[in-house]
DNA sequence: CTGTTAGCGCATTCAT
DNA sequence: ATGAATGCGCTAACAG
C-alpha cells in the first residue's frame, strides 16, 4: 500500500504537497498538481485515515445505537440520519445493544477511545446518570425515547398529544371501555402516551381505570398472551390502544380468536405505522411519525454540537394519526 | 483527555512500561504495574485507539454490508456475527446500502481506507469484477447471497434443496398448479431456488410453465399486486411457493381479497420464517434457516482469513420446513 | 506556491 | 524489568 511519502517521491515534490493537492487545503500550481495527481494513479495511493485521524484529532464517524434491527420502525429513522451525515462528511456505524447496558457501555469506548466523534441515542439502558456523565465530556444526542433527567439534547414527537389523539379517536367513535397496552414503565415515549390516555378519558369523562392498563413488552405473541388472558377475566372492553403497532396486532388477534370482531366489538389502534399495520387483517389504525425527519433532525442536532454551534435542548417533530380498518 | 506520558509521568515511569502494562505486552514488575495502574486511575486514561490503529495497522472493526434495516432477517444473521467479533475483541460496524452500488463503494472506502479490517457482504449491488478486485487486497465475505462468479468464501443454505422441499411440500398435498413467485433475477438466492422449484416439479411430471413464474422485488404490497394481476388472468392455480415470507403474505391476501380460500384453493408456501408469517391469517408455511449460525459463521470465516488461517470457499448451513397452516 | 519540520498517541525495537 | 528512541501516515505551522 502506498503512502503519502511514495506518492510525493514519485511526483518529484514534498508529502506536504501532496496532502494539500489532496485536501485541497492550500492552493497548488496546477502542472504540480496535475503531476500529483499522475503519481496518485500510478501508484493507485489511497490515503490512510487512521493516519489522518490521528492528525486531526477526529474521525468523521458516528456511532448510532439501536436497541435491536427487528424493529422496522428504525429503519427510517436511520435513513434520515445516514443521509444528513452523508451530506456533511460523516459516516455512520450502527450498534445493536439488545437493550444490555454493558454492551452500551462496552461501545461507548469507542467514543471515548475517539474512534467516533460522538453518539446518537435511539434507545439506552443507560442511566440518567450516565448519560450526564459523558454528555458533558462528549457530543450525544437522543432521538426518539429520551432518559428523564439527562440534560442532553433529544428530538421527539409529542407522544402525550399522540396518545390523547389515539385515545380520543376511539372515545369519538363511541367507545368507553379502552384497554391501553403500555410497555416497559422506564420507556419515557410510554409513559407519555399513558398520560395522552388517561386525560383524554378525564376530557370525556370516562373514570381511569387501572385494570385496563395492560403491560407487555412491545411484541407480538407477548401482547396476543396478554390480551388472551384479560379477555378470559370477562371484564369488558370495546377499544383498545396499544402503544406499538405489534401489541395492537397481537391483541386483535387475541380478540379475534376470542370471538370479538374486530372493528365491530373491539376497536384497536397502535403506534408507529410500521409495515405490519397494513398486512394485517383488519389492517390498523396508528399513529404515524415521520421517522426520516426526526433521524435526520437528531444527526442536525449532533452535528451542530460537534461544530460547537449553539443546540436547542429539545426538538419535536409533527405525527399524524392514519385510519384504517381497526378502527375507523 | 490525558495521554499515555502523562500517565507515564504520573506515575514515575517511561510510556513504554505504560504501554506494557496496558497491553500485557512484556512483564512488568507487580509494583510498578500497580503504580501504573493508579496514575491511570487518577488521571482517568483512555488509551486512544486511533493512535494504537495507526501504530498496528490494524482497527479491529468488521464492516458490514446490509441492503436496508427493514429486512428482520437479517437482524439474527448479524447477532451472530456480533457475537463472534466480540468474542475476538472486534467490533462491527453496520451500513445501510439501500441496494445502491455508488453507496456501497463509498463505504467500501474504508476499507480500502484502512478505517476496518475486513468487510461482510449480506447484500450486495457490486460485479463479480468488483468484488474479485477488491479481494485480492482485502479479507471479504459473503454472507447469504452470493454473487456469480466472486472467487470470495461465502457461507448460505442450499437455496436449490430448499427450494426443492418448499415446492415438493405442495405438491404432495396434491397441488399441481404451482405458481413461483421470485425476486431479482440477479439475486443468486431466488436463482437457486427457481432452480430448487423447476426440479421438483420435474421429479413429479409436471411440466413447467414460465407464466407461472412471477418476478417481484420481495415486498408485500407488490406481491399483492402482481398476484391480483394474475388472478384476474384467470389461469390455473392452487399453490404458491414465493422467494421471501412479506411475498407469500402479500400474495396471500391478493388470493383471499379474490375470493379464493387459503389453504384450501392456493396453497401458500413462504421463505425465511421472519415474524410477519406467523403474524398474519393464515400463519405462512416457510423455510427457516439457522441465520444466527449463518451470521457467526461468515464472521468466523472472515476473521480467519483475516489472521492468515486458511478459510473455505463455502459453508453450507442447514435449513428445515417449518408447515403451518397456509399449507398444511 | 512549495519544502522542512514537527507532532498527533501509541507500540515496538534496541539498549541497558 | 525498564527507558530512550523510532516511526506508523498524515496535516499544520513556519519559512522562504
Amino acid at each position: 500500500m502506498a503512502t503519502i511519502h511514495e506518492v510525493a517521491r514519485e511526483a518529484g515534490v514534498s508529502s506536504a504537497t501532496v496532502s494539500r493537492v489532496l485536501t485541497g487545503s492550500a492552493q497548488v500550481r496546477a502542472e504540480t498538481k496535475a503531476r500529483v495527481m499522475a503519481a496518485v494513479e500510478r501508484l493507485g495511493y489511497r490515503p490512510n485515515l487512521v493516519g489522518r485521524n490521528l492528525r486531526k484529532q477526529e474521525t468523521h464517524m458516528i456511532l448510532v445505537f439501536l436497541g435491536t434491527i427487528v424493529n422496522s420502525f428504525f429503519a427510517k429513522v436511520i435513513k434520515g440520519m445516514e443521509d444528513v451525515a452523508e451530506k456533511n462528511g460523516y459516516h455512520i456505524l450502527i450498534c445493536t445493544t439488545y437493550g444490555e447496558r454493558e454492551r452500551e457501555l462496552s461501545y461507548l469506548g469507542m467514543l471515548v477511545n475517539r474512534l467516533v466523534d460522538g453518539a446518537l441515542f435511539l434507545t439506552t439502558a443507560l442511566t440518567a446518570e450516565d448519560i450526564n456523565r459523558l454528555g458533558e465530556s462528549y457530543p450525544i444526542v437522543q432521538c426518539n425515547e429520551y432518559v428523564e433527567g439527562a440534560r442532553v439534547p433529544f428530538v421527539s414527537i409529542d407522544n402525550e398529544l399522540a396518545g390523547y389523539a389515539a385515545t380520543r379517536h376511539l372515545i369519538q367513535s363511541g367507545r368507553r371501555a379502552i384497554v391501553h397496552m403500555t410497555a416497559d414503565a422506564a420507556s419515557s415515549t410510554s409513559a407519555a402516551r399513558l398520560h395522552g390516555y388517561r386525560r383524554a378519558l378525564a376530557d370525556s369523562g370516562i373514570p381511569f381505570d387501572p385494570a385496563l392498563v395492560l403491560t407487555g413488552n412491545y411484541g407480538y405473541r407477548n401482547a396476543s398472551r396478554i390480551m388472551s388472558a384479560f379477555l378470559e377475566t370477562g371484564r369488558q372492553v370495546d377499544g383498545l390502544f396499544a402503544v406499538s403497532d405489534r401489541m395492537a396486532a397481537g391483541a386483535a388477534a387475541a380478540c379475534r380468536l376470542a370471538g370479538r370482531r374486530v372493528p365491530e366489538d373491539v376497536a384497536v389502534v397502535g403506534f408507529d405505522n410500521v409495515d405490519i399495520s397494513y398486512m394485517v387483517e383488519p389492517a390498523i389504525t396508528t399513529i404515524s411519525q415521520s421517522q426520516y425527519e426526526m433521524g435526520a433532525t437528531g444527526m442536525g442536532l449532533l452535528l451542530d454540537r460537534i461544530a460547537g454551534r449553539p443546540v436547542p435542548q429539545s426538538v419535536t417533530i409533527p405525527h399524524k394519526l392514519i385510519v384504517r380498518q381497526s378502527a375507523p
